[in-house]
Order: structure tokens, then sequence, then C-alpha cells
DNA sequence: ATAAAAAAGTGTTATAAAGTGCGTTAAAAG
DNA sequence: CTTTTAACGCACTTTATAACACTTTTTTAT
């Protein structure tokens, strides 16, 4: 599930997926999608339930009193929305207050969101646009020094 | 159970989960949640009444002459309010007077309750902010040297 | 020690806000 | 031109919260 899709948001902040990821999703036999904060960049992080049972799994068993740990626990796992999902309808999912203002889509009534194959990106359009084009963002994150404990998980 | 959620708390301090947890709470049938002081930071923690269990039973049976091991016997051990809780009800949940000063939500009538999987954290909201942001608390506790007893259990 | 008063805890109800479901229209693709 | 997809609007349902009433426990005063 690849690719870049500018998409509406409706008055009550959900989204439809693409038509042309259904094959895909059915085929996965996904009936959750989890969206959380992205720990590095004002955007959001879109996964099937399994990817995110897997993902949290591993993230939860970590030592919590490591700071940086706990830090990335918060962000990822505190913040999650676990939606229902139905792969053969209209494969529509609410995004919370709190996501859009993380992500800067408090106003918009459009989002964009990136496939990167098991997982998905939805990014504010000014801000994809910016990053695409070189740009840095104020409320990016890029010096993070990880613990080993979580050097080998990839989010 | 995972996310984050902006509720409020009565005036006799309860506040209820929200109800998008009631299924997991049915289905892993608890009838019990404690609440307790978290030992880094001016919050709470909350837990399942079967995951207390294993915790409480294992922090307990730890050499108590180690000053570490002590204190967090004490912090977590010694703080600990264990409520009757109805997943089929309204999943209202008392804090005491203690434990809320201890997180600093004595005025407050809204609490941030963040959902970690297996346990909830339940803060104050302006220090809730402030550490996400990257903010320090004047209260903290970082730099804890954990004796290897403790190094395998995540609380 | 007892009664009264206050405080703390428990439970119920009403209402506004948030979330969900679905039909219709508009736009795009084949 | 037909079919599919995306966007919008509306009605319905669920949820959160404040307000109220009642019970139990604790405190205070006599």
């Amino acid at each position: 599930m690849f690719g870049f899709n500018n998409i509406s948001i409706d008055k009550k902040s959900r989204f439809s997926f693409p038509a042309k990821y259904r094959d895909a999703f059915i085929n996965s036999n996904e009936n959750q999608i989890v969206i959380t904060k992205d720990p590095q960049y004002p955007a959001l992080k879109v996964y099937l339930g399994s990817e995110w049972d897997q993902i949290s799994t591993k993230l939860s068993s970590l030592q919590g009193l490591d700071p940086i740990v706990r830090n990335l626990q918060w962000t990822i796992l505190g913040n999650a929305s676990v939606c229902d999902f139905e792969p053969n309808g209209r494969m529509q999912v609410l995004i919370s207050a709190d996501l859009k203002k993380y992500a800067q889509i408090e106003e918009a009534n459009r989002i964009c969101l990136i496939g990167m194959g098991n997982k998905f990106e939805i990014w504010n359009q000014e801000n994809w646009e910016q990053r695409q084009t070189g740009g840095s963002l104020a409320t990016e994150i890029l010096d993070i020094v990880l613990p080993e404990s979580i050097k080998d998980m990839s989010f």
C-alpha cells in the first residue's frame, strides 16, 4: 500500500481510505486501524491492527524507568487511537481532536495520506510539501539518542 | 487499551473510564482496579486487578534491605488504593485525597488519563503538557540507578 | 456517651456534545 | 454513457458530565 493521496476530512473529523487499497485490506484481513503520533515530526502514523499489536507489545515490555523509553511509550502508546475498520464498508476512520492538533490539521478539511507499505502517514499539506522540498519544520525532533533496547525496533 | 483522554472528575473525586475501553475490561474479566503513585513523576498509575497481583507479589518479595527497592515498595505498595470496578456499569473510580495531592490534581476538575496498554496513567493536565513538550517537572526523579533485582520488571 | 451536624461516599437522572450510519449528490474513471 | 468513487448532509445513537438525592461514616458539641 503505497503512494500519495490528498483526501478530505468531514465535519466530524473522519476520512476514508481511497478505494484502491480495499483489496489489500481485505487480503490482510484487518478489522482495526490504529492512529498515533509520529515521534519525530508533526505527523500521524497509521498502522494495521496486526502491525500495531507487535509494535505495542514490544514497546510496552521495555523498562519504563529509562526516561527515553518512557517518552517513546508516552508518545506512541499513550496517544494511540484504535478504530474499528471495515474493509468491505466505507473504510472510514475518525481522527481525535488531540491528534489533529498534533499534526496541525485542526482547521484543515484536507489531509495528505501517504502509503508507506505496511503503514501510512498523515500530514498537513503545507508541512508535507515543505518536507518534500527539503525544508525543515519548527516542531521536528531529529536528535533522538536511542537506548540499545530500542535500536532494533522500526516504528 | 491505549490513548489520550481528557476527562472530568466530579465534586466527589470520581472519574469514569471512557466507554471505548469497556469491551477490553469485560474481556479481561476484571472487577478490581488499583491506583497508586508513579515512582518517578507526579502522576498516578492505574493497574488492572490481575496485573496488580503480579506486580505487587513480585515487588513485595524483593529484598527490602536495598534502599532503592525499599523506596519503590513504599511508593508503589504503600500507596495503592484498591477499588471495586464494574466493567458493565459506569466504570467509575474514586481517587483518594492523598493520591490527588501527589499528582497535583487537587483543584482541577479535569485529568489526563493515558492508556498505555495493560495500564493507565493519570496526570494533571499542565504537567502532562509540559512533559510532552520536553519540559521537566520539579518533582521528577530521573537518575535512579536500578538494582539488578528490578531491571526485569516493568511498572 | 449520645445526638446532631458535617463530610464523604454511592447511586440516579437529564441534557448537551460527540460519534456513527447511511442515503444523496457530485466528481472522476473506465 | 455507465460505473465507481469521493464528498457532503442529515438523522440517529451513544457518551460524558453536571446536578441532585440518598446513605454511610466521621467529627463535633453537649
